[in-house]
DNA sequence: TCCATATTGACAACAGGTTTACATTATTAG
DNA sequence: CTAATAATGTAAACCTGTTGTCAATATGGA
């Protein structure tokens, strides 16, 4: 018999347990010639793409963690020169943060690494495919953050 | 314009980071009343799931963790006594593990809990999406999962 | 049988993240 | 303006997992 809606659930359920360990290490190892781990490379992404340079706790929300984690890596950025605390001049405990020219030329090389890599991979998948799995992911991505589990 | 598919791919990547978060979160709620943690759950169903008890490595292959993660969960399992060693005729260094009394009640009543939860849930959705969803994330646990990164 | 190899448990060190706690700074209500 | 409240940085303890290392046990080929 085939699985029923709530087996293919469950079995998404662990697939996303499954991938983000497996994609974590990928990561790793894909930004490891640009001296980066995949948390450095995240929250490297998540200042190159803001619309207006971030503060922490505007980091750890784009990223969905706490800001206490997000220091951390960020701490690291700062000491290896890839970010730089802007002074913040609403709010005088609360840098800004923007990639210096270093973190602007690194982010650059694996973006364009990953995109060439996505670009490849979306020959193995159907457009339709991809945008009900987007559909999906976003739905579970929308219950499980508001949710308070019961 | 529409997202590429190389853009869906990057969405999906960038969902999974995250609802994996949300899920080990979620999780931990959800197995607190009966005295586990996302991580325990795991294991406990990995256990109760194999055709035959398993020992350590067989567990981590099946969850796609490396042994030593499973051997702390493991351990804090027999210790609150919902799981049991077996002594192992084939190998006197690797016991089998086995869920006790207890442990088949816990893991019965939580999967109880979780099957209702994924069949409300299930209703949500087309069952196309979670089909496709599936081949999206199987293909990729497929990929990450051999390819030796770049 | 005997030895090289692989498997396994155990432990320590590390990485990434969370929670808790506290001090400092902004913001807001009165 | 002042006092309560919220937001933020910082640090420490902990959880989960990884890698590296070692010793003990199986396994298989000579």
């Amino acid at each position: 018999m085939n699985p029923t809606k709530a087996d293919n659930l469950t079995t998404i359920s662990l697939s996303v347990f499954r991938l983000n360990g497996q994609l974590a290490e990928w990561g790793n190892h894909f930004s490891h010639p640009h001296g980066l781990t995949t948390a450095r490379w995240q929250v490297l992404g998540a200042i190159a793409l803001a619309p207006q340079p971030p503060n922490i706790p505007q980091i750890a929300a784009m990223m969905g963690v706490t800001r206490q984690g997000v220091l951390k890596q960020i701490n690291l950025l700062v000491d290896e020169g890839l970010v730089q605390p802007l002074p913040n001049p609403a709010h005088k405990r609360s840098p800004l943060y923007v990639l210096t020219k270093t973190g602007q030329a690194t982010f650059g090389a694996i973006d364009d690494r990953w995109n060439k890599h996505v670009q490849k991979m979306a020959a193995g998948f159907t457009g339709a495919d991809l945008d009900a799995a987007v559909r999906v992911l976003s739905a579970l991505l929308q219950f499980y953050g508001n949710e308070p589990s019961p």
